[in-house]
DNA sequence: ACCGTCACG
DNA sequence: GACGTACGTGACGGTA
């Protein structure tokens, strides 16, 4: 008996998290079913546990029956001010009852409790028993039930909760927690507890005193101060607060325990619930499992999908600490002709990072672990047995370049920077984050956590789990290697999984020429780009900080002075009460938080109005943006190594297909004000070289004339007119500053999916007179209007938005049902095949610019960033008459011969000493 | 961790 | 009829 185990499963808790961590996918009905997916693979791993030691012998899944509960008697503020759940959500709570019943498992819920109090009750009667229990769930308030016998589980992130734990989050024990949670209060369920009084306070308050009485009782005695004074007025509030997180652990038992048995799974209601989703995947795994004959019916709809693996194990993984043992892997490898690779190092940024060992996986559990830069994890221990580390590399390194063998990597930038670095060159390479990408851009992130959750329904280990967090982080080459192991292998197999179900994805999906012509080729580019960096003058920085500092000191003063009282400028709540309360100007409160809002907008208005401390707020603004953002931060950017700074560009960033850049980004360095574009002079050249700027001009302009097919658009362009000029005399007749400034911001306006609202609030007219000159604007230029109807409809369609490269951009809320949502999704829609395309012609103009100038015999012309649509360049002082006509062709030509535009892609150059004197 | 703000294309 | 309005990013300081 002493064997029973009793899991107990917190479903509303579950899908509200579920919803929220992932994707939002929608069933063959089109109906939203994210969160019941989740709970579904979910439910399944926990019953495929029934046979293994620590597994379910008895398993129920307890919800909540409605919104009240005998707490809002007690305190009718309880859970009040909570929202309405999400929309999309909604309908998913009862499909969650579906699918509990598919499983054939008890669903429990009772009119007037909370589904933690059955929990507890439940728990409690199980421990009584004598029963082992596991509660599946994240929630605090239950973390109160922790005692020998019982844990937490919490399935999202694979990771058992206990005691140590809650000691760990709450500075105390379960058996105080609720007193902590008492006095701390819970901003969610709306539980008041005391003011002032957080996580920390209360834990040491408890830990003093032991509970919320003798805490009260305590408080006359404490030091004068907010927290005394707030204990002793809101202790009736901390009262009925250590009430409200009691659990109610005496329940009756809706069903005996007994009745919760878990058997065997029926197959048909379960086959018959994901067949209705049509959660395929889940479906084939029935199958598997069950070994039940396939049938033609559920055959034949499948996919390019690949079928189950065997789930990841740890266990099968190998250390490699020996030569013979890293030969016998790299011929294995070569053999095979694919592998997958992963590099493990103490740092995020490739360029500071040191190697700390690789992986590689050769099929499902078949991967090792090779470390070759491991120490001992404190100072009294020797490092472990490991190869040498110029072995190991001399001996991975004709693998890694071996032109017959396929190496894959998800997000293999960083391990091709990493492996430079160490002397080793990598490819040809795959790369499973840019086929992710390619498939999936606009439905979910392409981290390789959450693609494993997605695609293999697996949790990876998490990296903070290997080297902790906090002070007592270890770099990895601290990590044990048993640890160390499990951890690197497990990405290498997982990348290797990955590329079993993409690749073949890529061809049916149409997306291979995107991947293979646009994306990977720029893999090696970039890396070549961000090893190189840019050399910044710190000098001028740091007098540039030293500026800003002194004119920050002075406004600071004058600000104060004219507030009649010193606050922190830089709090925009503050900044609020000051502006609006205490002197009295005019302004509404804005966003949900309830501060007022101070942004631009707001304080030029302001200033117009007269007000000269918002004047001085908005230069303070500008300035300390400056300094923290720019001068100081890019100091401490700079590598010690090489003496330049090296930043990391996303490729799967941004949803378009644009590069991101991070780290730091150096595609938003100031150049809208003269102040800012002092900030650009300090990007340098090296003596005897210069710095050459690059940048397409009205490149999205252009690609809306040719992909709407605008004949006045294509026409002037084709005449090299200013096309604000031209939208200027069509619109209104006349061309001055204003109506040329207003005629930008509408041509702006189209690319960015129109509103007569957004058009209104920037022009400051009325919606109605924004709406006239959208009017013109279709009237104007034809083809306008047709292509964002025929972009939308499609969209509607198929779910994406495809450019002229074939890159896809998905939009799962293009047909929502909550309107701004929808609306939010149809003007990104617009946008994305325009800017996208921009994208994906400047990377292969990028692809094609190093043979074209080796091909020049420009070989000392060094690409060094990009910022979407500007190349900048260092290069010989001497060179510069040769490379301008080279680099404006390969730029002005990028489309060809893919893409046949209609419209010239003009490209201006810039040359100087500095990135700022360049433009 | 989130928000507000602001730097860029 | 109200909602909050342009598309795409990343970094900072303040606050909870």
């Amino acid at each position: 008996m002493a064997s029973n185990h009793l899991y107990l499963v917190d479903g509303s808790s579950y899908i509200f998290r579920a919803y929220h961590r992932l994707p939002p996918l929608t069933n063959i009905h089109g109906q939203p079913v994210g969160a019941v997916y989740g709970y579904t693979t979910m439910l399944w791993k926990l019953a495929d546990g029934l046979r293994k030691a620590d597994g379910p012998t008895h398993m129920a899944v307890i919800l909540d029956h409605s919104a009240k509960s005998f707490r809002n008697d007690l305190f009718d503020q309880y859970k009040a001010h909570r929202p309405p759940p999400p929309e999309d959500l909604v309908p998913q709570f009862p499909m969650i009852r579906d699918a509990t019943r598919a499983f054939s498992l008890p669903c429990i819920e009772e009119e007037g409790f909370e589904a933690d109090d059955i929990i507890a009750s439940y728990a409690k009667a199980a421990l009584r028993a004598g029963w082992s229990v596991t509660i599946v769930s994240s929630d605090k308030d239950l973390m109160q039930l922790i005692e020998p016998g019982l844990d937490l589980l919490d399935t999202m992130n694979n990771r058992r909760i206990d005691a140590d734990y809650v000691v760990e989050k709450f500075g105390v024990g379960p058996d105080r927690l609720g007193d902590v949670l008492g006095l701390m209060g819970d901003s969610v369920d709306n539980i008041p507890g005391v003011p002032g009084v957080g996580p920390k306070t209360a834990a040491k308050l408890i830990l003093e005193h032991g509970d919320v009485e003798a805490v009260l009782a305590a408080a006359p005695a404490m030091k004068p101060g907010k927290l005394r004074e707030n204990l002793i007025e809101h202790a009736d509030m901390a009262r009925l607060s250590r009430i409200l997180v009691t659990l109610k652990d005496d329940v009756p038992l809706p069903d005996p325990l007994d009745a919760l048995a878990l058997g065997d799974i029926p197959e048909p209601p379960l086959r018959a619930f994901l067949e209705h989703h049509g959660f395929r995947s889940l479906v084939a795994k029935l199958g598997a499992v069950a070994e039940a004959p396939v049938t033609a019916a559920t055959a034949a709809p499948a996919p390019p999908t690949v079928g189950p693996e065997a789930p990841c194990d740890h266990d099968a993984y190998e250390a490699v600490t020996t030569l013979d043992a890293l030969d016998r892997w790299v011929a294995e490898a070569t053999a095979q002709g694919i592998v997958a690779v992963d590099t493990e190092t103490d740092s995020l940024d490739p360029m500071r990072a040191n190697l700390v060992g690789v992986s590689l996986a050769l099929a499902p559990n078949k991967a090792c672990y090779i470390p070759i830069g491991h120490v001992g994890g404190d100072l009294l221990s020797d490092a472990p047995v490991q190869i040498d580390r110029a072995a190991a590399i001399a001996r991975l390194k004709p693998l890694l370049a071996d032109p017959a063998v396929l190496k894959i990597g998800h997000n293999i930038k960083y391990d091709i920077i990493v492996l430079a670095r160490a002397g080793a060159e990598v490819t040809p390479f795959d790369d499973t984050i840019l086929m992710s990408f390619a498939l999936d851009a606009g439905l979910h992130g392409h981290g390789m956590d959450e693609l494993a959750t997605i695609h293999l329904s697996h949790s990876c280990i998490a990296y903070k789990d290997v080297v902790g967090s906090g002070r007592n982080q270890l770099g990895f080459h601290q990590v044990d290697l048993k640890r160390a192991t499990h951890y690197a292998a497990e990405d290498a197999d997982v990348t290797w999984r990955f590329h079993r179900r993409f690749r073949p994805r890529l061809s049916a999906e149409q997306v291979t020429r995107i991947y293979e012509r646009v994306d990977r080729p720029l893999v090696p580019v970039l890396a070549r780009m961000e090893r190189r960096g840019i050399k910044v003058d710190r000098a001028q920085l740091a007098r540039l900080s030293a500026d800003f500092a002194q004119q920050i000191a002075g406004l600071e003063a004058e600000i104060h002075a004219l507030a009649g009282t010193p606050f922190t400028i830089g709090s925009p709540k503050q900044l609020g009460d000051i502006l609006f309360e205490q002197m009295g100007l005019k302004g509404g409160r804005k966003g949900k938080s309830g501060v007022y809002s101070t942004d631009v907008n707001e304080l030029e208005r302001l200033a117009a109005d007269g007000v000269d401390v918002a004047r001085k707020v908005l230069d303070w603004r500008q300035l300390a943006k400056l300094k923290s953002t720019y001068t100081d931060a890019l100091q401490q950017q700079i590598n010690p190594e090489t003496g330049r700074v090296h930043t990391s560009y996303g490729l799967t960033g941004a949803q378009t297909g644009r590069l991101s850049s991070n780290d730091p980004n150096l595609q938003n360095i100031p150049v809208r004000t003269e102040t800012g574009r002092q900030i650009r002079d300090a990007f340098i050249a090296e003596p005897g070289n210069v710095i050459l700027s690059a940048d397409y001009s009205q490149i999205e302009l252009r690609l809306a004339a040719h992909m709407a097919d605008v004949p006045a658009l294509k026409e002037a362009f084709a005449r090299g007119e200013d096309i604000h000029n031209l939208t200027a005399l069509e619109l209104f007749g006349e061309v001055n500053r204003d109506t040329r400034a207003r005629a930008k911001t509408i041509n702006f306006a189209i690319l960015y999916g129109i509103s007569r609202w957004g058009l209104a609030g920037r022009l400051e007219v009325t919606p109605d007179e924004a709406q006239a000159m959208i009017d013109r604007y279709f009237e104007r230029f034809p083809g306008i209007n047709r292509y964002i109807a025929e972009t939308l409809t499609h969209a509607r369609e198929v779910g994406y938005t495809t450019t002229l490269f074939g890159r896809k951009t998905h939009f799962p809320r293009i047909n929502a049902r909550v309107q701004h949502e929808r609306q939010g999704a149809e003007r990104a829609a617009i946008n994305a095949p325009i800017q996208g395309t921009s994208a994906d012609i400047i990377k292969r103009a990028m692809a094609q610019m190093e043979p074209a100038l080796a091909a020049a015999g420009l070989p000392n012309v060094r690409m060094l960033l990009q910022v979407h649509d500007e190349l900048v360049f260092e290069l010989p002082e001497t060179d510069v008459d040769a490379a301008s006509p080279v680099i404006r062709a390969v730029m002005a030509a990028a489309a060809e011969p893919a893409v046949k535009l209609s419209v010239p892609l003009g490209v201006e150059i810039g040359t100087g000493p500095s990135w700022g004197a360049a433009h």
